[in-house]
DNA sequence: GTAAATGGTATTTTTTTGGTATTGTATAGA
DNA sequence: TCTATACAATACCAAAAAAATACCATTTAC
């Protein structure tokens, strides 16, 4: 719903926005009220042209500060019909969506997306999850693991391990382990790929409904908190046939 | 982000710079600044015009100052725009290095690496390139051709194409075709990967020392200028069983 | 289907910022 | 003293960013 203008554009919140030009005053302004909760998650903004009125500038200028909020995924646009508060999705997950989110990116690739669960459960871990979680012998792991399915064709299948101490219960989670944990206030900052290429073994080619020996694509992931401590320990195998896998990279330019 | 003035412009700091003339104190002022990290890779300085203003001195007198530090590329002026603290060069080859050189990912790993040369060549852009490279028909296009070996175990095959406007002439190419770029002032800032994986034909198994059918990675690889243009397209295929591709990333921070 | 409301875009104008030519002034050396 | 040079100030030029204007396209309500 529409706010009041006033409460969000008051001429002292658009002064006191310090120095620069006037659609930073302006990000700036709309930026606090989102944070602070005088905008929230799924309101529309007021008309740009509302705004522009209101705030004594023109419309392009709201725009562009209105722009730098959406790049940032704070804000979305939809033609014709608004400007709304976008769903917090931690960066997290965005983040590490943008590499490994199997549903996005068939809905990128004009597909429709499913998962099949094929165990979810705790466990004493295996030598290699205290190795790499550091967790001792007498602690707990939960173990995800998943078929994806695109179009009904099954396309990967997903293993994941997580420290109980930071999912005791994986039957909670249903879609997204990582927004799973971000409710529990889990962030990880920071994550580790390794990619392969693989032949196939019987199991893992029989799920996948592809010939022993064929090519798959191996991807395990271990994502960190910022004090360094392991999180979450994914191992993926993707049809080599069916599957590409995409990373963008920026360089310099700060 | 422009920086407060008197942070860096401070009396003290202007005076007690020692002897000289007015714009040696000034840049010796400047120069610390960015030493000590007052002023950061590429922020950028305050308008000439409010230095001089802050500093009761013209505006010519600030200009004299900076001309120095830019003619040591301490800084850099861009018209219109502002002057800013210039970032160490090469940083290209570094960034793209991270993901795909071959040579340093060896040395990491503690293995000897080298390149054993397949062609190097100008030739008519095949459709694909014509696409990727959006090149005309008339135009040329390098092509480089190369094995990767380490410890004397073939790796990989590395197929590059470059624009022949960018690189007339393929022969030049040693070791580093982003080396030999960043000569041409030929800097890409982004770069696309995709990353699959493949069962090995014949010819390729065969210059790999693998049978044939083993599964492959296939790293194909397209980096742009900042003007969006496509410089250069680079198709590898890693032995499988012998190379793991590692991606780090960093997620938020915020 | 039409009309109103809303976001999208191309073009132009204004402001900001570095670039340059000209002039004045003090200082060092012949 | 005279002159060449370094230093500093003034005034104006040019490129880039910021802002405004005018018009286009999509969605929604009726």
């Amino acid at each position: 719903m529409t706010e009041d203008l006033s409460a969000i554009f008051s001429p002292e919140r658009l002064s006191g926005g310090g120095t620069g030009p006037l659609y930073v005053k302006l990000r700036r302004t709309l930026e606090e009220a989102v944070k602070v909760g005088r905008l929230k998650q799924g309101d529309a903004l007021p008309p740009e042209r509302d705004i522009a009125e209101f705030a004594a500038v023109s419309r392009v200028t709201v725009r562009k500060a209105i722009d730098d909020l959406v790049a940032e995924g704070i804000l979305v646009r939809r033609h014709g019909s608004g400007t709304f508060v976008a769903k917090p999705v931690s960066k997290v997950e965005q983040r590490l969506s943008q590499l490994t989110s199997f549903t996005e990116d068939m809905a990128r690739r004009g597909m429709t997306a499913r998962s099949e669960w094929l165990h979810k459960g705790i466990h004493t871990p295996s030598p290699d999850e205290m190795m790499i979680l550091g967790l001792a012998a007498d602690t707990k792991v939960s173990r995800l693991s998943r078929l994806r399915i695109a179009d009904d064709q099954p396309l990967a299948i997903e293993h994941a391990s997580v420290s109980g101490e930071f999912l005791p219960d994986p039957s909670v989670v249903t879609t997204s382990l990582y927004a799973e944990l971000e409710k529990r206030q889990v962030r990880p900052v920071r994550a580790v790929q390794r990619i392969s290429a693989t032949n196939m073994k019987e199991a893992d080619a029989e799920l996948l409904g592809v010939p022993v020996g064929a090519a798959g694509l191996s991807i395990e992931r271990i994502s960190y908190l910022g004090s360094g401590r392991a999180v979450e320990f994914t191992r993926s195998l993707y049809r080599g046939d069916a599957y590409d896998f995409v990373a963008e990279l920026t360089i310099g330019a700060n």
